[in-house]
DNA sequence: GTAGGGTTAG
């Protein structure tokens, strides 16, 4: 008889802590963990409401892992621990398993709260007809709604409503079917016209017009009806009328505050948010976890990293240390934060220290890797993640193809869908990236047939994805389709558009087509003039260069960085004008880098400028002492002239200070296959069949007048041997394979990791005339389209 | 045990 009141003493004693730890928030499942600890290691099985308590605690505290084990273990579920199973289900976002929950409960068990979880559920997973549909069914079966019923009904409505008509039956429906108007019930009333007031079949100001004369009349307002009047002018794009509101909130209302925040930055107004808080935290309004993560991921967002930091440290020194550890969304926001600002080691420290971590956590930490272009520690991370969504895998895919990773992209992307994921147009934008990397067209094309099948051929970022794929493949006419056939076009469709016309060599074209941008009052950005300075630079377009350079700060307020001060040294000494030249560097704000040396030094070697060119080299050689392309330019300008003891020297210093030459690589596409050739390839299993034929192809081509150029052999050899080493340079061996392999009369289109080699491009322009076929290269810096005998390029590369 | 608003990743 002892035992078992002591017993009973015991659960009413659990059952009081866990009911004061529901009131706590933030901290209750800490504190529900240690009571569920404590009754454990007390020997003290919970059942009946203390244990649907507990399975609440863990629901709410998003372990619906833990909450089921919970429930699997109660015999007999009553009523109670079903509802509280429904809403997890619905929280989980996994619908089916809820109905499973709800379709297995006898009808004689049931009561009202049970079908508003069901209801609920519905609406939360966006299926607003079903939750109509169970309201029907629950009054044919007899039960009486209540308040909830009905906020949840009207919550499902606003899913389904369109227009105002729509909206007014509804509102005339409510007020007949004998509703208690209390104050939820009229909020979720407001919120229903908020919500169809931002549709686009429905008139915005009527809509808000009526809610906000419920609002003017009720007698009773609560936090909820404050907040929702707030985001609904600001989801209708009027955030003086949501200002509004708020200053008429004479209570320590800070939901609403919040929710005034979030709509500034939303809307871009970032210094207007930070304006609030600070207001709001003079006033003593309250703040939360929700405040302090829209204020950190605006400034995330808009690059504002002190004034994050601050964010942080204002945090860390006001709230309790409990609180911040256990705030998920705080701490995601704060990875993100550090993240995006190039801190990933404080991002990863926040993220190792953080109690519960969810997918956003991880997911975050998986973009600052990739974006500060981290690919191995990026890989690995996305190895040991517990789970992945869509999100996870495209970020991995796009940051493998924007650091060259093609390859393994395209394999990821694969991956991604035997394991169940559809792609959105966000993975394929990546995965076209990675066919562009490649220059693997087939598969470009493949992947182009694939978005539009599933309906994702009008997204913006596969559109620019694409125009970047046909033209980094060579195709700059496909290219151009695209962007002429795309619903809409933002700055970077533009950028990308007038990017591969200058790689192509159409430089008057790009200049058009910026022309055509300004027009349209699409404001370039600073890739805009990087692209439009290249394209001028490829076709030698000096003048227009120069003018479109000095528009910058005057016309567009931007400030010309190093790379476009490069750009324009390139345009200038391509030309010869090295005095020109001169005088820019001259004018400079700031010291000349390693790109300024880069450009004046290719300009010497193409106009033997030997003097200045050594300059150049000498400054790298001081910058950046381990780049092979330094010592390959000084050799080949030494070369031309004639200077072999010099070359001798250039190649003894890159032996003497271990720097190895890149090796070239050149590759090519074959029935969706991509063919990689290296310099004086022994791997690839056709080679020999290529060098045959090259030497046939070489017999015709010297009957045309082709003489090989031994001077940019970089090894000292004879003559006869030197011929032979420039017919193992990759580009060749890849441009004869395709010659080989390719349907008669197709374009050739090969790719190479380096520029191209000055004898190969002789070669090619007496091949092309010789087979009668264009032959397309995409080296490191541009395309050449050999066809008849003359290239593209104008030799002007 | 159930509603209605405000947050976090490309």
């Amino acid at each position: 008889m002892k035992n078992t009141l002591d017993i009973r003493t015991v659960a009413n004693r659990y059952a009081a802590q866990l009911q004061l730890c529901c009131s706590h928030r933030s901290s209750s499942y800490c504190i529900a963990r240690t009571i569920h600890a404590h009754m454990i290691a007390s020997g003290f099985k919970p059942r009946g409401h203390i244990l649907n308590r507990l399975m609440d605690i863990y629901c709410k505290s998003s372990n619906i892992a833990y909450a089921l084990h919970l429930f699997n273990k109660i015999p007999e579920p009553d009523i109670v621990a079903r509802t509280t199973l429904i809403a997890a289900y619905s929280t989980a976002g996994n619908l089916k398993l809820a109905q499973e929950v709800f379709g297995g409960t006898p009808l004689s068990t049931r009561d009202t709260v049970f079908y508003n979880a069901m209801i609920t559920a519905y609406s939360h997973n966006n299926d607003g007809h079903a939750a109509i549909e169970l309201f029907r069914e629950m009054r044919r079966d007899d039960f009486r709604p209540d308040n909830y019923t009905c906020t949840s009904v009207l919550g499902a409505l606003a899913l389904i409503v369109e227009d105002e008509k729509h909206c007014q039956q509804m509102h005339c429906a409510v007020l007949k079917s004998g509703t208690v108007f209390v104050t939820s019930v009229l909020n979720a009333l407001i919120s229903t016209y908020v919500k169809c007031a931002s549709s686009p079949l429905a008139s915005s100001s009527l809509l808000m017009g009526a809610a906000k004369k419920l609002f003017d009349e009720m007698p009773k307002k609560d936090e909820l009806t404050w907040t929702t009047m707030i985001t609904g002018y600001v989801r209708n794009n009027d955030l003086d009328a949501a200002r509004e509101i708020l200053d008429g909130v004479t209570e320590n209302i800070g939901v609403a505050w919040n929710a005034m925040i979030s709509g500034y930055v939303h809307h871009g107004f970032i210094h207007e948010a930070l304006e609030m808080f600070r207001r709001m935290h003079l006033k003593g309004i309250q703040h939360d976890g929700f405040t302090y993560t829209s204020i950190i991921s605006a400034c995330a967002n808009a690059g504002l990293f002190k004034h994050g930091k601050q964010m942080h440290a204002f945090i860390l020194r006001t709230e309790e240390k409990h609180e911040l550890e256990f705030s998920l969304s705080v701490n995601n926001a704060l990875v993100s934060l550090y993240g995006k600002c190039g801190k990933v080691d404080e991002a990863r420290e926040i993220f190792n220290k953080m109690p519960i971590r969810d997918l956003i956590s991880w997911n975050a930490i998986l973009s600052a890797y990739v974006n500060l272009g981290c690919i191995v520690e990026a890989k690995s991370f996305f190895k040991e993640m517990p789970e992945r969504n869509l999100l996870t895998w495209t970020v991995m895919i796009s940051g493998l193809a924007q650091n060259g990773f093609g390859e393994e992209g395209l394999k990821l992307f694969n991956q991604m869908r035997i394991e169940g994921f559809e792609p959105c147009d966000y993975a394929f934008a990546g995965a076209i990236t990675s066919s562009a990397m490649l220059g693997a067209l087939e598969h470009g094309r493949q992947l182009h047939a694939q978005l539009v099948k599933l309906g994702h051929d009008s997204s913006l970022s596969a559109g620019n994805a694409l125009i970047t794929m046909y033209a980094r493949c060579g195709i700059v006419e496909a290219a151009n389709c695209v962007f002429l056939t795309m619903p809409c076009l933002d700055s970077v469709s533009w950028n990308a558009m007038i990017a591969a016309l200058g790689q192509h060599g159409h430089g008057l074209q790009a200049i058009e087509l910026f022309e055509q941008m300004l027009k349209e009052d699409i404001v370039p950005d600073r890739i805009t003039f990087l692209t439009i300075l290249s394209a001028c630079s490829h076709a030698g377009l000096v003048k227009e260069g120069h003018r479109y350079f000095n528009s910058m700060r005057g016309c567009y307020n931007i400030t010309p960085g190093e790379d476009h001060y490069a750009r324009l040294i390139d345009l200038l000494v391509r030309a010869g004008k090295f005095s020109e030249a001169k005088d820019v560097i001259q004018s400079m704000p700031f010291e000349p880098g390693a790109p300024i040396w880069e450009a004046l030094l290719s300009g010497c070697r193409i106009h033997g400028n030997m003097d200045l060119g050594i300059q150049s080299a000498e400054r790298l050689f001081e910058l950046m002492p381990q780049h092979d392309g330094t010592y390959v330019l000084l050799s080949n300008m030494y070369a031309t002239a004639g200077r072999q003891n010099d070359v001798a020297k250039v190649r003894k210093l890159m032996r003497d200070r271990g720097i190895k030459k890149e090796p070239g690589c050149s590759w090519i596409e074959v029935e969706s296959k991509v063919h990689v050739f290296l310099v004086d390839d022994t791997v690839h299993p056709e080679v020999q069949a290529v060098y045959n034929y090259l030497e046939q192809l070489v017999l015709e081509m010297r009957k045309l007048g082709y003489v090989p150029d031994t001077k940019f052999v970089l090894h000292d050899m004879e003559e006869a041997q030197k011929e032979s080493v420039l017919y193992t340079h990759s580009e060749k061996l890849a441009v004869v394979f395709g010659l080989m392999k390719l349907p008669l009369g197709a374009t050739i289109r090969v790719f190479k990791n380096l520029r191209i080699c000055g004898d190969c491009h002789n070669a090619f322009k007496f091949m092309s005339k010789v087979v009668g076929r264009e032959i397309v290269v995409r080296d490191g810096k541009r395309f050449h389209h050999f066809r008849n005998g003359e290239c593209s390029c104008g030799n002007y590369w």
